[in-house]
DNA sequence: TGTACATCAGTGAACGCGCGTTCACTGATGTAC
DNA sequence: TGTACATCAGTGAACGCGCGTTCACTGATGTAC
């Protein structure tokens, strides 16, 4: 759909992709990727079947585009925490609430969708393994800023390293419950990282 | 498939259901619930779609009792670990070991696809409620078990139903990145259940 | 054990809808003078 | 600024395939005597 209120942009191709995206964003979250049809994407951006395919050359491209428009904000988003957490103005608790921000519900579903479809795709397997390369490292130095902003190290044996990696898949364990959950997993989260960084570091 | 070697079984309902649900197990596995067709199912299965009809209602009802099966096998797997726990023989390693031998990565797969399922399917989302409540309840006997054999106890203010809920999380967001990025993650869960029990149990 | 019949499971052809994909077209936008 | 033309984006009708679903049937299995 067009932007209510918002006087109609112009034609042209960028604008027309942009509201085919955002449509897709919209309708994959509810009824997934391959529960949906052009058609239904068309009709939520207020086009036809004919002006997708001049945008798009499959239903696969649009997905890959809007994850990857996705993957990039995050992975933005969490450099400019690092620059936060840098600047030592803030720690912990705050950094965790502006993280979970960055990725809700709908990201973790249209990432697992991603994921499932990476399994059948070397394209999206590909772009995955990128991207989860580039979050894990940008998650290493907001990890070292925090554990430095703390005043604390990592105990002997353990590298920044594994705690990305723990930190990670407790994110994605809590969002995996949460999906199914919502109302159960308040907390967990903070709780858990909390737990992790007193089994892997210790006070300077 | 028939299974080659073994001598056909006499024609039953009982068989026939049985053949397609494993079936559908590979082949869901490859392709998706969303990405296969009846078709597909019944040529992996060796029936024509007539047969397909005649024992199930639809494709939903089969991933339901497929999915159904394996969360049955899970939850009575974990018992049995139980068991051998409170009998005093092992402890936490091999425990680890039998659990991910429980859950391989093709029921993780489908359980994935069956969460997103949920999301649009009331029905699916009880049973995978349902199921969750099962296994959590297994799993705290078993925490609560392990603790026991390995002289450990709770920190104050923390009870083995957060632990549980946490050695959940950690099993399954380790699982979502093995499945993108599989030699990885090896070690990952073992050293992460290692942060987990230091920072939530102290020794007695 | 053999025969005659009843029941039941699976077959495969047929139907028709939904949907992906194409393409000749229309009318909006840009450009040159 | 206005006009004439070129280019370009999106339209919508048309095509045809794949697939879900049904159903009259066949032949396998079970039962009674």
């Amino acid at each position: 759909m067009a932007p209510a209120g918002a006087p109609l942009a112009k034609r042209s191709r960028a604008n027309t992709r942009e509201r085919l995206i955002a449509a897709a964003y919209e309708v994959f979250t509810s009824t997934g990727f391959q529960g949906t049809s052009v058609e239904d994407l068309c009709l939520a951006a207020g086009f036809t079947r004919g002006a997708f395919y001049s945008n798009f050359s499959s239903q696969e491209e649009l997905f890959l585009a809007l994850w990857d428009r996705e993957a990039r904000r995050i992975v933005g988003g969490v450099r400019a925490l690092v620059q936060i957490v840098e600047s030592g103005q803030v720690g912990l608790p705050e950094i965790l609430d502006s993280f979970d921000a960055l990725t809700p519900r709908q990201w973790f579903q249209l990432n697992t969708e991603f994921l499932l479809h990476a399994l059948r795709s070397a394209d999206a397997a590909r772009a995955l393994a990128r991207h989860r390369e580039r979050l894990r490292s940008e998650l290493a130095t907001l990890i070292t800023a925090l554990l430095a902003h703390d005043g604390r190290r990592m105990r002997a044996g353990l590298e920044v390293r594994d705690l990305t990696r723990m930190v990670i898949a407790a994110h994605e364990g809590v969002q995996h419950q949460s999906l199914v959950e919502p109302r159960r997993t308040a907390g967990l989260e903070a709780s858990m990282l909390g737990a992790l960084l007193e089994g892997c570091t210790e006070r300077t």
